[in-house]
DNA sequence: TTAGATGATGAATCTCTATTCATTAGACCA
DNA sequence: TGGTCTAATGAATAGAGATTCATCATCTAA
């Protein structure tokens, strides 16, 4: 009831809150007393929805990356073929990135300590290269995509150039639409990839 | 003399222990005394070579930095035309940061840390993407590269994919040859970029 | 109205490490 | 050999900040 609503409710506020300090000043130099006081809460309250600071990333990154992970595989569902899957996924990725500028930059800079923390994180290049794995098998069968390619590197040589162009645009604080860059870096990989 | 060698050697000497630890620990987590041990030297003797920690990170980016800096340009001068240019950058790229994974590690990790600390940093990314802008524009002029290009996009599409594949060659930590990668990965470019 | 339970507080504690500096060791020279 | 200079040492300091917990506030049920 209210009350279960409310634990929610300010287990959300400071996990929001936390994202904002985290993004503005890195997770190391970010303070429990930042947070709490972004949050409007005391210092001690965290620990009675965290275990410690560590934990309030990590259930900042599963949150996000749940949430992520869903919109991306509706995104993929929905095209009808290679190309249009591809395309969903890439404009789905900047958009949600670009809706969450504190979640970007976040994944840009702290997961690769996480990862350390809590190494079974389910992270999202993984899940996003499955997902790549898959498009790429389509297109092959489809004829869409050349057979002569090594995929495992295709598949990071996609990843990582959107996560070129995220970074790009999150040092350039935002100050530009990143989704408008989806049609042309799709067009930029299937120049390349597609077959014929 | 034999005294400023020594004070030379000494410096190389913490420069390096100092890489390996970052790259193990990450940098917030590298403790002086842990460097220090690894090079041999008292915790003290980190002061009379270092104004502080930061500093210590400041100088093993910016050293390293200089050297990848000069083999790069070396690279793409040596190349007789764009794709050959942009063939040399790449496989320089990957062989140097093969050749120091520790570099690669800290390069990935915390540059975006130094950016914050030393913001007049000539990072390596920037110099890079200068290098691409003189390499598209030649291409484009010798018609081996489109002229309908978005080219601050086709910059950061390159380094991305660069970065990626190192990163997950870091992730796979090192067991196979980079290198190899160069081709496979230019030819993804190039037959997306290249003109008719 | 009150006993009990639950949630929140924030000052005090506790730990960890970067940094300092008084002291020592070693080199060089007269 | 003794004096002076430089480099190195590492124990002591100092500060930051994560975490704890005794206390307080609020709510529920009898």
């Amino acid at each position: 009831m209210g009350l279960q609503k409310n634990k929610t409710e300010k287990y959300h506020k400071i996990l929001n809150s936390a994202g904002a300090v985290f993004a503005a000043r890195g997770f190391h130099k970010a303070t429990i007393s930042q947070i709490a006081s972004e949050a409007g809460v005391a210092d001690g309250t965290l620990y009675l929805y965290f275990k410690n600071k560590d934990d309030i990333l990590f259930q900042f990154i599963t949150f996000k990356t749940q949430v992520v992970f869903e919109q991306m595989n509706a995104a993929v569902k929905s095209g009808r073929n290679a190309e249009e899957k591809l395309r969903n996924l890439i404009r789905c990725h900047l958009d949600e990135f670009q809706k969450d500028k504190n979640m970007a930059i976040i994944f840009q800079s702290e997961v690769r300590y996480l990862r350390e923390i809590e190494s079974q994180i389910k992270d999202i290049s993984k899940m996003y290269l499955d997902l790549l794995s898959d498009i790429i098998e389509l297109g092959q069968n489809e004829g869409a995509i050349r057979q002569d390619l090594f995929v495992g590197l295709v598949k990071r040589f996609i990843l990582g150039a959107v996560e070129g162009v995220i970074s790009t645009w999150v040092s350039a604080k935002g100050r530009y639409d990143l989704v408008s860059m989806a049609d042309p870096l799709v067009d930029l990989y299937m120049t390349g990839v597609k077959g014929r």
